[in-house]
DNA sequence: TGAAAATAATATTTATACTTACTAATTTAA
DNA sequence: TTAAATTAGTAAGTATAAATATTATTTTCA
């Protein structure tokens, strides 16, 4: 048995396949957002205010991958950032007028997205 | 409908657990080895002498990040290689000894590990 | 044959992804 | 109540993963 036939390996390919037609789809219609920073975005408007702990914990990733994603988002202007009060170890979590308007705007393409992942 | 349920999350972190399922049942054996490493040496094994772009057609992968594989690969020792005689282009690559040695090693686990990565 | 196209590898840049270590702040518990 | 443990975020290091550009070489074709 080769690599090739490992459950491990297929899927790999279809993580691979899976981002590269996120990737293709958002490139043509004139979206900069990759599949993590969506759902990131996804998590921040669903929990406005959420903490980026919250944010790794609801989407399983780790908090050092998360604050990259978060500082991707913010230097994009779809999040803002702010210490929290009740705790000035965290960082409260916002999406900005520009971040909620490309989430409506690409939520109806990550939509139908779906049916396209499926059949690769 | 939130990015958790998505086709491309739900591959995401079937991803994520089947590199962390390899990771964790190799780091506990004391092999220094990830699932790509794996894969490639697998391809080598096949095919004494493939060059690294017919390793990256071979696995699915581009060639720089399959130059980067190799590269660590080598840095181990388990691989080596040599510039093509018929192509100067092209590095002919080949497992060491000790590349056999560790592949034929793991390969009973890797196998035995197709259940707990279909677990997941 | 000799210029143009194609190919193999590398380098650079961007974005994940995880581990370990560190700092700052908060909670817990003796 | 204060020392210990925990937690939030960041930093550094390693490993993918892909796009683009560059260099060296080979192939093709006019």
């Amino acid at each position: 048995m080769h690599a090739k036939s490992m459950a491990g390996h297929v899927i790999r390919r279809l993580h691979q396949i899976s981002t590269h037609v996120f990737a293709k789809h958002m490139g043509e219609r004139g979206y900069d957002i990759t599949p993590v920073q969506f759902a990131a975005l996804d998590a921040i408007i669903a929990y406005p205010g959420i903490d980026q702990a919250g944010v790794a914990a609801r989407i399983a990733y780790d908090r050092a991958t998360i604050g990259g994603v978060i500082d991707r988002l913010e230097q994009k202007g779809l999040v803002q950032r702010v210490v929290a009060k009740h705790d000035r170890r965290a960082r409260e979590v916002r999406a900005t007028k520009d971040g909620e308007k490309l989430f409506a705007d690409i939520l109806p393409h990550v939509r139908a997205l779906q049916e396209d992942v499926l059949q690769g």
